[in-house]
DNA sequence: ATATAGATTGACGTAACGTCAAGGTCAACA
DNA sequence: TGTTGACCTTGACGTTACGTCAATCTATAT
């Protein structure tokens, strides 16, 4: 006949705690088959499988409440759902990527002696919240949306496009900054250097449909090869181009 | 002499809320130089720099608790919180990562699939994505480094399947094989030029987690603007970079 | 004098459980 | 039969970084 499993049996079966059970039952979510006559949960087959979808969905990052409509909901639009997500967790990422960006070069900036006192390292920063305080103590503050150009019917969109924006930015001076500490050595196959070649990288992966290693090592011959290329880079320091190429040809393994 | 403001000032200034600055207040994080005789909250110039920092390291996801020590203790570790903050942050993506690969498997899935039931639906998921995954993660991931030959590594990155991957190839090919087409007569308004347009934005919005306009017609921009871009569409037939440019401009509606 | 803007301290809500706490239930063993 | 230990139940608080009222007091402008 028909299986009955009590709660620890769920539990230990499908990896998860008593805890969580109780609050699937709480909310809703995932109602035991039955309760015997001391309120003891019982759970049958269905339920083992319906637990099973509930987790799958968990994995993939969907908040419980919309899980919930997807195993009751009758018509779901899982296209719509998972669409919508997909989208969700790409911005997530984009977010992440921006943090990590700047944990990067807050780490480098600390190596590289650089040394900036916090008030220095926080510059950029104050003068994007105070600009000229003094005159607008007082007096209300206006925001900057700029001439027009930007598309204002979306925040969602505004924030991403600016978020997008800030990360090539922020790519492109730390391939410069890794560059220049690279030059220390000179040596294109540092660790260094190699993470330049790698942020280049994924910088190039903002304009260029697909990647691959022989456009991205073209591409680096052409920086020495190609006096505006060049002067690009070498603008701060000569050779930061050269080294450019070579930490980039190592690292496409077309270096030989 | 010293600047005093009060609790809105400092939020419209830095850009957060005030309940935000009274729970800085509650949590020891950041307390106001003093109080008035009414209680009110009156911060100085040190309450100012204190909160930029705290800001700062807010925007690299740090936790208070964690941004409260920095700012408190006097001989805090930053390059160990650094690195670990780095640490954590590159596992949280490789979690999102996972989780974009599901989800894009799941629409494949969904699309491709014949009408399943969802415990139907549910098996085939389970089954298909054990078995890629074992094959994603389960075996060193080998490189193809055949001339010519597309990098796989963009793929990966991108999490795709391989049939978005060929969706996004073909998207591609479309691009420049529409724009071949239009350099016939060169005009940016042509149907095919504006085809080809679409055809990119299509193709974008399988790298961008969300659209917008004004990102599409700046990336145009890009093109022309910097060299490097230029050559990987003028490669095949000089002049291709600017009329995409100006279609995508005109698609955009960012002409003039 | 009064209207309005701005300040204060509570206090509840959020997402998905972890972690006790106090107290019933069941099978087994002395 | 009594007891022990494993297992069950229902609370209820804690977590993170605030958002959002609510009730009440203070400051400023007309």
């Amino acid at each position: 006949m028909a299986i009955e499993i009590t709660i620890q049996k769920l539990a230990k079966l499908s990896g998860v705690s008593t805890r969580t059970l109780r609050y699937y039952d709480d909310i809703g979510l995932l109602k035991p088959a039955r309760v015997n006559s001391s309120s003891y949960r019982i759970y049958g087959q269905a339920e083992v499988d319906l637990l099973q979808q509930i987790l799958f969905y968990r994995e993939l990052g969907f908040k419980l409440e919309v899980i919930k409509e997807m195993v009751t909901a009758e018509d779901f639009d899982y296209k719509r759902a998972l669409a919508e997500h997909h989208e969700a967790l790409m911005m997530k990422r984009q977010q992440l990527d921006v943090m990590i960006t700047t944990v990067n070069k807050t780490i480098d900036a600390m190596n590289g002696g650089v040394q900036m006192s916090n008030k220095e390292k926080f510059e950029g920063f104050k003068n994007n919240m105070i600009a000229d305080n003094e005159q607008q103590y007082g007096q209300e503050i206006r925001l900057n949306y700029g001439d027009g150009t930007v598309d204002a019917s979306n925040k969602k969109v505004q924030q991403m496009t600016e978020l997008q924006y800030e990360e090539v930015q922020a790519l492109e001076q730390e391939v410069k900054d890794l560059l220049k500490l690279a030059m220390a050595d000179g040596q294109a196959d540092s660790e260094i250097a190699q993470r330049a070649a790698d942020t280049h990288k994924r910088w190039l992966m903002y304009y260029w449909p697909q990647y691959s290693k022989e456009a991205h090592a073209g591409l680096a011959e052409m920086y020495v090869a190609d006096e505006r290329f060049t002067s690009y880079y070498d603008i701060e320091q000569p050779g930061i181009a050269k080294l450019l190429r070579d930490a980039i040809l190592i690292y496409t393994g077309k270096s030989n």
